[in-house]
DNA sequence: AAGACTTCCGTAAACGTTTACAGCTACGAG
DNA sequence: CTCGTAGCTGTAAACGTTTACGGAAGTCTT
């Protein structure tokens, strides 16, 4: 037999022709009857019949390529192993699954060139739509965002008047939350340990301090400040150097990371917790409920903010023409033993 | 001027017709030209200039549907909020962004209907391979992987027979480095907090264990073994039943979080570490790099396993006719305080 | 100067699905 | 008995791309 090379040829994965074929019907009810939409009685059992005999099962490209839909939602972080982020990705992931959909994750490692470049990609149309979060917002992203021919939702703070599905928290608050805490018990020098200031996160929780310490009166003492990366290692060197230098009372950390690390400096340092410093962290992330003592930290939602992020984008996809919405979280205090005098860790 | 609906048409987004049209060539033409395979220099010119104008972009499904490839990457993992898979979905994501693909993940559950499920999704072709790391290896899975229409790669034991493409580690020989390792400093009763016996990774260290022990002429003794979840709170209650019933001069962990668990439960128990217990993790994640003192941890080498998983399916990809391959990982013990009792922490 | 070769181009088919449209049959109403 | 209607069905076009094929034009060899 000659080989004509069709799309009902007997070899290679069975098609909609396949299917058609061996049941003797034509590809339109079959692809009916495969959509479950219409078709008599006879023909259903028929053409069920002919698939699963073939082993029939729908090839998603091909579908996409009529519907365009990809059924896929893009995800673009930092850095996908920090545990912020995978607090994010699993309960985005959650959603996104349960919408019978599935999740494309990207680590950008902050790059603003590689963000921009996935937003462009997104005009490929690889994705129904994408949740970014980055770390310092440029007006290249901006624009790329606002142009972006698929929706995209931004979990992070941006301009007030940016078109943008946005879903924020504010850290600022969440600083006065973990300062007021500190001020209650009677701290008065409290140290604080931050992240880059050229970031959005870094900069909004400098303002956050400064802001706190002013309302309860306390003068903003530079020695008690110290900046460096948002990570575990970091922030054991920034408390090692701040604790050279000054007496805090207590530290407040601009992450978990960091205050897992001025835990460990702390404890070398032979300084109790919470006794001698207390500590509070930020992001209320599984770091700081496997340190020990435990850490008392300011939760920003990051599930709440994930799940929130991957609905509104969901929603939009649902109905692109609504308008831009911005969710915020409110930040809460979580104390625990680094924090809390009275019980015993 | 009558709306046609055709593909070249005013509106939606431009397609390699609306480039072709503008060039003044055949989409053939402006379809090599924008793939970069021939053209004259003068057409070259005039295309890609057309593609500039309009904005050009190709859309990815319908190449996809041509090409049958669709560049993605399929990751299933029990959870991707585990830090040990988190590390290997770091390298994976790492070596598949490299390929110019990208990474789609997959949280199971642990569940065998699931993973099949997804394992049968592979079928519709979204991806181009998949890499899965089951928990439980039942014989609806080797069904399902040896069936796959498209390659999967399994990172974990299977049976030796089994035709697929494997990566997998010794953890039985993980946990006899961390007994000698113990042995060797005098320890003498040697405890282990183990994971569910009735998961791979769970009986092969049971087995490991009761092995390095009767390789030392230890007897093993009951008393000195617990059985819980792989987690952070079941470690630090076995650590704590433990306690509670026996004396143990040393404790093997079936993983890092079930290490961190019990360092808590020693801490509050008052016994130090190193010096009263000595602690060894398994997996080497930043849970224990993150503990204090610093726990060691036999690495089973997740970020390697992970970036050999990834080239393995991409070489496959390119090579559908390889023969199976099985590629071992050997474990290595990180010593770090909490089993080296003369280094000061 | 004629044939062989190369280079470039356009037509059209193909990937596998969904779906608008029209034709067919069967049935009930008048 | 005829006509309108309803329900199925098949044909064919469409989604946007790549690519086999044949024709046209130019270059090189003899």
């Amino acid at each position: 037999m000659g080989r004509k090379r069709l799309q009902s040829d007997g070899d290679g994965r069975p098609t909609v022709h396949t299917v058609a074929a061996r049941a003797g019907v034509s590809i339109a009810s079959a692809s009916r009857v495969l959509s479950g939409i219409g078709g008599s009685a006879e023909t259903i059992r028929r053409v069920r019949e002919a698939a699963a005999a073939v082993g029939y099962v729908p090839n998603a490209i091909a579908r996409s390529l009529q519907s365009s839909r990809t059924d896929l939602i893009a995800l673009a972080v930092e850095d996908i192993g920090n545990p912020v982020y995978v607090a994010m990705m699993r309960a985005i992931e959650a959603v996104v699954a349960d919408s019978g959909r599935q999740l494309v994750v990207h680590a950008t490692g902050g790059r603003v060139a590689s963000e921009t470049a996935l937003l462009r990609r997104l005009a490929h149309r690889y994705a129904d739509g994408m949740i970014i979060s980055p770390i310092r917002v440029t007006d290249a992203h901006l624009e790329a965002i606002v142009d972006s021919p698929a929706p995209v939702v931004v979990i992070g703070q941006l301009p007030a008047d940016a078109p943008v599905d946005n879903v924020r928290t504010d850290s600022r608050q969440g600083i006065a939350l973990a300062v007021e805490h500190l001020v209650a018990q009677g701290r008065e020098r409290i140290g604080f340990l931050n992240g880059p200031l050229d970031t959005v996160p870094g900069s909004a929780r400098d303002a956050g301090f400064r802001a706190a310490l002013a309302a309860h009166g306390i003068e903003h003492d530079e020695r008690l400040v110290e900046v460096g990366d948002f990570q575990y290692g970091a922030g054991r060197a920034a408390a090692e150097r701040l604790l050279a230098r000054a007496e805090p009372d207590a530290l407040v950390c601009a992450n978990d990371l960091i205050a897992v690390g001025a835990l460990h400096a702390l404890l070398v340092a032979d300084r109790k917790v919470p006794h001698d410093v207390a500590l509070v962290g930020m992001d209320d992330t599984v770091a700081v409920q496997m340190a020990y003592p435990q850490i008392s930290s300011v939760s920003l939602g990051s599930e709440t903010r994930g799940a929130l992020a991957a609905r509104l984008l969901l929603e939009r996809i649902a109905d692109p023409d609504l308008p831009p919405r911005r969710e915020t979280v409110a930040p809460r205090l979580v104390v625990r033993a680094s924090s809390r005098p009275e019980v015993n860790p």
